[in-house]
DNA sequence: CTGAAAGCGCTTACAG
DNA sequence: CTGAAAGCGCTTACAG
């Protein structure tokens, strides 16, 4: 390529990064050479000079369901954006309550940067991470010391159990009590605790065999929503901590002939891909700018060496679809 | 780590990778020190060193539905079991109709191998990547001369209409005709041709205006099936060439109050996530073993040369659930 | 503005 | 079985 252009590699190099101290006339000359010959700088040697990958580690915990899909999608689009590359890691392992953990190998000289979607790190992996002197962006679950997007978890749950709240209802069920297989992540823990302390500080009821468990998708909370939904004490409302499992509380109504919203109101939170064809009510976040604004992030860190601890909290909105309405009037409070 | 050790560079080399002509002894003491010194040789050096990356692309039209990010993960956690890394790129573009094209920045030199995922490539792309003698496979859409892995969709489809045929049902529309945005997809195509072959072959009724194009989202198939759901001489199966949209269309009848499967059957193709749960029909494919079977070929490709064309066609599997039933005795052929 | 040279951290014949 | 040396293809001071 140098020979070609009649010019030291040193100036091709300078030439083709557009780097000062190259004459007009040489870097034309050298980029057309270039453009004949299809060339193309091997990344692997640059790497190895510049200790430079221009390559992102994204790290899920999962990927084939939505939330965590969008992310990746909206992430890599960032990067690329910005000549960088995505290498994908999913972290899930055969048994539910364990994921595979962060290793050396995977980001060791393979990656300038970290990204990871809801993942909980443990010290080992903080410490590796620290150890390699990687710029790290959270997602969701925060890393101490690290830079995080998120939204406000119990905001938005507050902000659900609240619209319900106005429309009448006072016996509320939950559907999204912490697993076994996210006991780690910190999201289940937080709608929890926020839809606990509305439900007390509205003055509602919610016994305490109307907070269902679920492995938070909607064939489980399907099943697992079922038995509540027999009972003829049932809440007049349920608040699924994710629109998934919404869809499927929806469909065990439909099962049991329980009529929505006319006999049982139901929001969820996420605002998931189906949930508007299937009209049903939720908290909207927008998860394809948490990526983008994760990316973002880093790229400040990657390219303006900006290892700020910033934290983004990006809002949600309620939307009202089909699935909430008013409590049925056999159910209202007796006006005594 | 050499110096610590006590051996040369070209020993640890050797004593790593678990090469022959090393003594056990020699080889123990490098392993120990490797791992007291957190040693991973660096993926950069070896690469530029060896001329391998041990890294494949992934290529998607786009990753936030299901099938692609399911695809993806199984791809994954493949090649990584093998040592091996998924460089990812998602083609979506901002207009519907275009994505982006494979470039040589994202391939050359950076990975071994490319998996395309319903990926119908350019000739220029496929120039491309054999200019760069990099291995592929294809899943979904055949790329010529290089090996493949998908399912049968005519047979899906045949299998789709045949359920129909055998509950009676004489007049099925069709959602899922090659829209522009994917006109240059074979699966449409390949749906939408054995669809009017079976129906004509079983001498089953389908009117131009029952065959809806759509852009394979629920959203779009609920929109876009309404008009003929809401018409008295609509037909009394509707077939659905993707269960999202499957999922629209019984969406769109209920709204209508139109009964499924009492007024109206609907069948999709996917098994789709949520299809269990929403209790639709469908004719089943194993994409995380598409996604497997694919890895499995790229890694033959790598590791043992086998530039075989192999084409591995998956099985696909009709799943009777709740949104098929017999045809509607008012509308079933009159005996004459 | 340009080039010669060292160096990034490995692998791979080639000697021994 | 082990080591010295060349080479992978760039970037980066250092001279000029």
């Amino acid at each position: 390529m140098a020979r070609v252009a009649g010019v030291s590699v040193a100036t091709v190099s300078r030439a083709l990064r557009g780097l000062d101290r190259v004459s007009p006339q040489t870097r034309a000359r050298v980029l057309r050479v270039a453009e004949d010959l299809h060339y193309v700088a091997s990344p692997t040697a640059t790497s190895l000079a510049s200790g430079r990958t221009r390559v992102a580690a994204v790290v899920a915990p999962f990927l084939t369901r939505w939330f965590f899909a969008t992310l990746v999608s909206a992430i890599e689009k960032s990067l690329r954006a910005a000549g960088h590359h995505v290498l994908l890691f999913d972290l899930e392992d055969d048994s539910y309550d364990h994921r595979l953990p962060l290793s050396q190998n995977m980001l060791w000289k393979r990656v300038d940067g970290v990204i990871t979607l809801n993942i909980p790190m443990t010290s080992d992996e903080i410490e590796l991470v620290d150890r390699l002197g990687l710029p790290l962006v959270a997602i969701g679950s925060p890393v101490p010391g690290r830079p995080c997007v998120r939204i406000d978890d119990r905001a938005a749950m507050r902000t659900a159990v609240e619209h319900l709240a106005g429309l009448g209802h006072t016996r509320i069920g939950y559907i999204g009590a912490v697993p076994q297989n996210v006991a780690h992540i910190q999201t289940p823990q937080d709608r929890l605790e926020a839809f606990l302390a509305t439900v007390e500080q509205q003055h509602l009821t919610c016994d305490d065999g109307w907070i269902l468990g679920s492995d938070w998708t909607a064939e489980a909370a399907a099943r697992d929503s079922t038995a509540l939904l027999s009972r003829p004490d049932r809440p007049t409302a349920i608040v699924a901590a994710s629109d998934e499992m919404a869809i499927g509380v929806r469909e065990s109504a439909r099962r049991l002939g329980v009529r929505v919203p006319e006999d049982l109101s139901i929001i969820g939170i996420d605002d998931y891909v189906l949930s508007a064809v299937l009209g049903l009510t939720t908290v909207r976040q927008d998860v394809a700018g948490l990526g983008h604004a994760a990316a973002g992030l880093l790229l400040k860190a990657l390219l303006e060496d900006d290892r700020s601890t910033e934290e983004i909290v990006l809002p949600t909105e309620l939307v009202v679809r089909e699935s909430t309405g008013r409590v049925p009037a056999a159910a209202q409070p007796q006006l005594s």
